[in-house]
DNA sequence: TTCGTCATGTAATGGGTTACATGATTAC
DNA sequence: GTAATCATGTAACCCATTACATGACGAA
């Protein structure tokens, strides 16, 4: 009955600031937005937004979402509860946004801890960043230590395996320093609200290709 | 009280085809031969072995493993349980080999049903390799369109979060490729105990760098 | 003799999913 | 009118971890 997940009301929290949204909208944007990392289902979700409501970091409101603006006026309309950060619930979320440490950087975390990066500040990043890549430095060194030790008893396929692993972390390395590098050189503020279109959060080095825009289906298979 | 895992359950059985080991050195060859993709602890390997043990598909056996040979013939030496497969252990773990479909290539199992293609036959490791390659497309389409959705309302960090994870879900799809190219051009046996040197299981492209040997601490840090 | 690692386990807890139940609204 | 999708929830289960408890053995 408590439901205290760490990344997903790390994420709630994080997108209720942007804007108050009900559930079922909150879950699509989990779901894209911070996508391909992690995907929750309403059995989660729901469960969470009622025990962050019970910490007083959100409050229930009846549909009076901007899009709902005309909807709402009329009677009888089922009351999408839209979910709204309160004040002690930004703060908390300020809290969280701050915290470094394992469990900013380990796999579950990081790829949230990342999304917020827009809201986070450059000190909170560079560490975060840092963070990361020694862990997976890490990593790869107690890979490379067992691949010495086991090369020869290993097959064909394990040992592809375990080469492609590898070559995975030393990927994600590669662009961790490429991002640590960006921040460095961009040596611009503390950045709160990337929307705020007077400052350009860093100097992230995009349009590398890659993501040919190609309208296929919807979201939910 | 049932602890039917499926990955745990399919990598214990695996291993354990290879040669008979007791429960602690599982559990290493467990989270460095499958590494990376997943770690086990005791908490979850023991109870599992005790249901594999009730199914039949497992015997424990005093001490008597290779490495104990003399150890074993001292009195009072506390009994290592050796794990041993049975002949419907072996004859069950054929079939969990030959079976294809979502549970051999979604996130979850696809490591470890590679890490035994060694024991797996060349039109299932085709079907499974295939299966997973069309599954990466998908996601990929899905991703495609909704970053042409939503690609104005995103900052910069959680547009580069996903071009990043874009760009490693193409890069699996290209080492799959080449996996399954090599798969159709070495077209030989259907390939048991890929251990056998008068095999090499497929035209696997080894040796692209990426591995130097760095010896260094312990697997457990 | 104490520390590290080998070795085996259990109970409590965590964090999530699946399947189910319900009903309103929209598009065809 | 009927199918899809929007929308909210709950209960049962699943798979695993953490922390704990226990103890033997080897080396410094």
């Amino acid at each position: 009955m408590s439901r205290r997940s760490g990344v997903l009301e790390f994420a709630v929290l994080g997108l209720l600031r942007e804007s108050p949204m009900h559930g079922y909208e909150l879950r699509k944007r989990l779901n894209t937005s911070l996508g391909v990392f992690r995907a929750f289902s309403y059995g989660s979700l729901y469960p969470c937004l009622k025990t962050l409501v019970g910490q007083g970091w959100l409050i229930e409101e009846p549909g009076s979402a901007p899009e709902d603006a005309l909807a709402a006026t009329l009677a009888g309309r089922r009351a999408k509860i839209v979910y709204r950060l309160t004040a002690e619930g930004k703060e908390h979320f300020e809290e969280l946004l701050a915290q470094t440490g394992p469990d900013a950087w380990e796999d579950e975390h990081f790829g949230v801890r990342f999304a917020f990066f827009g809201q986070t500040s450059r000190e909170v990043r560079m560490r975060v960043l840092e963070g990361r890549r020694s862990r997976l430095e890490e990593r790869l060194a107690k890979m490379r230590a067992s691949l010495a030790r086991t090369r020869e008893r290993l097959d064909d396929y394990t040992l592809e395996l375990q080469r492609h692993g590898m070559e995975s972390v030393e990927r994600e390395v590669r662009w961790l320093n490429e991002l640590i590098e960006s921040e460095r050189a961009g040596g611009r503020g503390a950045s709160r609200r990337s929307h705020d279109p007077s400052e350009s959060t860093g100097g992230l080095p995009r349009d590398r290709g890659s993501s040919r825009p190609d309208p296929s289906d919807d979201t939910t298979k």
